[in-house]
DNA sequence: TTGTTGACCTCTT
DNA sequence: CAAGAGGCCAACA
């Protein structure tokens, strides 16, 4: 499963705003998922309608990818597909890392799916409400 | 430089 | 109702 797997990815680029633009998207991407409480969990459409609509639902998972070296750190494991699954598990630094923080706090994992994954759901509106951006 | 891929989602047939 | 195609933006080759 997912044999092709990006190690390069040059995160560094889009965590120093030199021109600071193009990272925008990125910036509140991380920003969002770095709001995500504790034993929740969001889908990349959330956050991509949240950000803008679906525009980039897909960019959403490319800022993952480069939230392996950004810091504060990104809980990119509380960020899952539409479904519910781990699509992202396979990126990251083990197999089963993205399932043992899932599982650390306290969501289950059943056969790299989520239990009850519109219960753990988190809205990233939440956040932003009462605190506008 | 252009072309293709990519942790996706939504709309149309 | 189910399946297929399109779309968005960015990075890599």
């Amino acid at each position: 499963m997912a044999s092709s797997k990006r190690q390069s990815v040059t995160p560094l680029r889009a965590v120093l705003p030199s021109g600071k633009k193009d990272t925008d998207f990125f910036q509140q991407v991380w920003a969002l998922v770095r709001l995500i409480p504790r034993g929740r969990v969001t889908s990349y459409g959330a956050i991509a309608a949240c950000l803008g609509a679906r525009s980039g639902a897909r960019m959403v998972g490319w800022a993952m990818n480069s939230s392996h070296g950004v810091h504060p750190k990104v809980p990119a494991h509380r960020v899952v597909n539409r479904v519910g699954l781990l699509s992202g598990k396979d990126h990251f630094a083990s197999p089963t890392a993205m399932q043992e923080q899932l599982e650390k706090e306290g969501i289950k994992i059943k056969d790299n799916q989520i239990v009850d994954f519109e219960k753990h759901f988190w809205d990233p509106g939440q956040a932003l409400t009462g605190h506008q951006l």
